[in-house]
DNA sequence: GATGAATGAGTGTTCATTCAT
DNA sequence: AATGAATGAACACTCATTCAT
């Protein structure tokens, strides 16, 4: 993992904050030069060209995602607790990264870029790994019921949160959210409460 | 309501299918024009503009998105029931526009195009309107919690859906779904079921 | 072998002249759309790009390049004279498509381009074929020595001239040849005869 | 002139590789560098520009370029020994510097670059010198004919073997020379023998 | 009503060169 | 003396749109 110089981190912010609110094919080079303040041939200088701006940006944020969950685990916490500890933590640092999330989102969906997204997988492979940990410990314990599809609780979780960021308009009005910190405060208090709840009750029903 | 006539409906199928694949802005007028065999200039010529196919394209696709769901609150069905319906009646819908609503969540995320979104927006509206009515109707009976958010459970609904399908690569490949059709499958079954699970044991907890 | 419209053959010979001028990497599409009076993005539209239009160029010259010798077999001449009569069309043909030549001899050095050069080996070989029927026909007259490499004969009737044409500013200067027309009328006349002579020479020289 | 110090040499000698290659246009200051391993700045820096590089490489060239004939004239040969060895002489010397011929051959069509070549001509001349004093004594001597245009020598010497070297795939082709080193000892050989036998049957030939 | 020709603006990228160090 | 960083200009090409027919 190359280390980016001041410049180069400028770049990608930019780069960031404008293919998550236009596409990637939305934002041209300079657009990003402009915003940036830097010479539209900088991004070729320093990336090699455009596409690889937007892989090396995703690699250098993926970096980041992998959840540290060491202390979740260390810590004496029931399972139930645990579970609501990993959503929070989730939502959190999905919110932290949803420029990310919605650039990558869209990069998958249009099949045109062959970027790699294995490490992006990976991320994902690690952070089930961690939910199913906590679930056979809630299994065992008798406080979760077997008949759990840990594959699909993952979707359970980040479904609702990045369905309410898409639909952020919609949501806005019909909860009179009246301001963009309203918004935020609304989905790490209100929409990972829920979420945290539909969890556990999911795992504690018996259909 | 403007008809369209059918070399309008061949671009407008031709335009989804593009526009859903490589997003508005990957999608040349040219590629629509190549694949729907017709003259470059009939883009401008039929719809004024290629900002406005687009428009015309979500408004017509939107009207046809409007839940019938008179003959579920007609039948004589339990509130869960009448869920289960309901939330099947949603993803196969879903699943049948899923190309509509890849265009319509990137382009709202998209600030770019100030496109009405209100029709869209009422689509939602009504759809609500009717869970709202179904879990009044379990609530009255002392069926399901009295704690509930009427507002969150679409998310939770349509959340995890759209999850599964923006994450298709990874999810065929840690569900070993091979083709296609196993995909599809494996959504109108195994997922649905899934949610409805989901929103019933959410129904029913007592936190 | 599609026909080009007026426009196009405008393109076209603003390319030979610019291209025999300044190389093909030193000709750029504005400098041809400004001499051609015509929009830059014609050139693609037209020609696909400038690789493709030199492509279409060369092959749209060449075809017009191979020697019509027909009436030079059926004239009742001599061995000598149709020699004589062979270099002067070559050298008029030649000196026609000088420009022609210099793009393609340019062009062959630098094997940059994958043009097809197999209709311009074409012509050579054709030409090549002629030459040997009157040199047959002269060695069966025995007017011609028995010792004669055909593949030789036409380097030394080429050669000769392109190497004048190529050291242009030489020979203007130490012949004395004030104007272009001056130049031309050299190598119509004295150059023309010259070459003629050595061939010639070359026939009956018994080594 | 100047001396050049290794690292200038090395440029010089990578530069006149790839001009001869990919001409002047086709050829970047960047692949010179990288195929010199030298910082791409040092082009400048030490040439002072692209253009003033190949200026600098060719008056460097042109400088070694001037035929040592003075043994020609001290040794004790026939006027058609002279000629050939005269003839062997040019084809050796062009032979050994064929990619500044390219180069020179080239820049001199394209009249973009306003270079010196007075040097060049300098050499010309000398060399046509050198002939003209082997032709007076043949003359002289009763061998020659009287009828010679001296001026028309050069090129019947060069011309052959330079439309030789530039149709190099055609002549490969038709006299099925396997190898780079065929291609070579044709011309040292047969092609050689082929133009002093020319030249002598001019010098002789009375027409 | 429908279209081929045409265009100006814009795309990402590469260029030779400069400059601070 | 030598160079990595940086740049403005130019590159070939594609874009959505217009317009005469």
């Amino acid at each position: 993992m190359t280390e980016f110089n001041d410049k180069q981190n400028e770049i990608l912010l930019v780069a960031e904050k404008l293919f998550s609110e236009h596409g990637f094919d939305g934002t041209s080079v300079r657009d990003i030069a402009k915003e940036a303040n830097i010479n539209i041939a900088m991004i070729s200088y320093y990336f090699g060209s455009k596409e690889k701006l937007l892989e090396k940006l995703i690699i250098n944020r993926i970096s980041g995602l992998r959840l540290e969950m060491e202390n979740l685990f260390k810590e004496n916490l029931t399972p139930f607790e645990k579970i609501d500890r990993l959503i929070e933590l989730y939502i959190t640092r999905l919110n932290q990264n949803c420029r990310m999330y919605q650039i990558i989102h869209f990069e998958i969906a249009s099949k045109k870029r062959d970027i790699n997204y294995e490490s992006f997988n990976d991320v994902k492979r690690t952070n089930l790994e961690a939910l199913k940990r906590i679930i056979d410990e809630g299994q065992e314990k008798g406080l979760f019921t077997k008949n759990i599809d840990v594959a699909l609780i993952a979707p359970t979780i980040m479904g609702p949160y990045f369905h309410f960021q898409m639909n952020k308009p919609f949501y806005t009005e019909i909860l009179n959210l009246k301001t963009p910190e309203d918004f935020d405060r609304y989905i790490l208090n209100d929409l990972t409460k829920h979420i945290q709840k539909t969890i556990k009750a999911l795992l504690v029903y018996e259909n």
